[in-house]
DNA sequence: ACTATTTTTTAGACTAACCTAAAAATATAC
DNA sequence: GTATATTTTTAGGTTAGTCTAAAAAATAGT
């Protein structure tokens, strides 16, 4: 049993680890629980004792595969119910995410499954992340940020980063959403701004917005 | 700003004051929440502060019309999620109350617009309890105890006890819903209990049952 | 290798919500 | 109207989660 705000910190954790495959530092963690290192201290002796993560004095924290599969049900739950959000009650892409922040804490298995059945069991919510299945599996496919690619690239969008509201209207006035194709027209070495086609559509880009825009190869 | 702690003292008090109209005294509220009279003194200082309530030392507490508005939208919010719950996910009517009792306090006002829309404006939940509307504004209708009639009574069932969900499955089994047509056939005076017409159909029930059963004259 | 800087942990304190035990106020009984 | 019983409040303490300030460990610079 983990309390919302040691739910939180898990997912926070998950998140920064890339899904459990590296250490996690106090002063990352709290820069993003938008805590304190002293307060992270304290958290992160609970979820050890709670064998969710293991945790080295001085040298950070990794995930447990308990604390994995905790994670992963909390990351489902917030998927599903972003999905639930669009495609049901029609809110945009860029006004679930806070919602979701608080449903992903509810409590009770039989509404998740039952949530999935009504949604038919989605693969990815109105971002393009991918949504856990009832064990816990997630398809990883490999996303690449925009802005590491170069001149030439051709694909399609996988994902988008869904934490702003701001970044997440420009994305959908541009036309950016998953499963458009995109490509790489050309790219500025001093700022690395760049121009791209969206759906046979041009468009300038910063790097401030590249980076936030996932692909396939 | 209600806590999700105090969201629940308020309903409690709203509940027990019977919408507003009397005085709650401790220890009561102390039995409804499951605590100590200790712990209910220092909670019913913070909502005296927070003016959703009026206090006099000793002699209970009263709900101000602040307080009413948002005990009703905490209303609001679990019954429309119970609709939800029954009319969209399919869940049983003894299923919902525990999780509508967490989903209560998901704070976002144009969540649970959206959410009475997608559900086409319900008048009333799954039990029978009428639902505020955006306003807080709900309609009363004067609801009698099927136990405090006497023979002869003829009328229709307008609602049930919610929260045990062993009654509630016993009443689906003999066709207790609101709604139904009912009729007091004979009723024992030694143990209250009745012999009635659900919808045509004969059934003896007992004062616990009977004093669960909600209608209208 | 030693000092300076950065990172992390510890120490001590605060608030919300709860508890038990004791004191105070109110209600009841004769 | 005084004594007893009941109800309510106060006093003091606990846990979860947070904070600031200080101490300790690790890292970097020369
Ligand atoms: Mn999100
Ligand atoms: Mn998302
Ligand atoms: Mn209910
Ligand atoms: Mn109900």
């Amino acid at each position: 049993m983990l309390s919302l705000t040691e739910e939180n910190y898990l997912k926070a954790i998950y998140h920064l680890s890339d899904g459990g495959s590296k250490a996690v530092l106090t002063n990352a963690l709290a820069e993003a629980m938008s805590t304190k290192a002293a307060s992270v201290t304290d958290m992160i002796k609970k979820l050890s004792a709670k064998e969710v993560i293991t945790y080295e004095k001085y040298y950070g924290v990794n995930v447990t595969s308990k604390g994995k599969s905790e994670a992963l049900m909390v990351i489902r739950k917030h998927r599903l119910w972003e999905t639930f959000l669009v495609d049901k009650l029609g809110f945009a892409w860029d006004e679930v995410h806070e919602v979701a922040e608080q449903l992903e804490h509810i409590n009770s298995p039989r509404l998740i499954e039952k949530l999935d059945e009504f949604l038919g069991y989605p693969k990815v919510d109105p971002h393009g992340d991918p949504i856990p299945d009832h064990k816990g599996k997630i398809k990883i496919v490999p996303q690449i940020p925009l802005d590491q690619l170069a001149i030439g690239y051709q694909g399609k969008i996988a994902a988008v980063k869904d934490s702003d509201s701001n970044l997440l209207k420009y994305l959908d006035k541009i036309g950016a959403r998953p499963g458009v194709k995109i490509k790489i027209l050309g790219k500025e070495d001093y700022d690395e701004s760049m121009e791209i086609l969206i759906d046979d559509h041009r468009v300038f880009i910063s790097k401030a917005v590249s980076q936030n825009i996932l692909v396939v190869g």
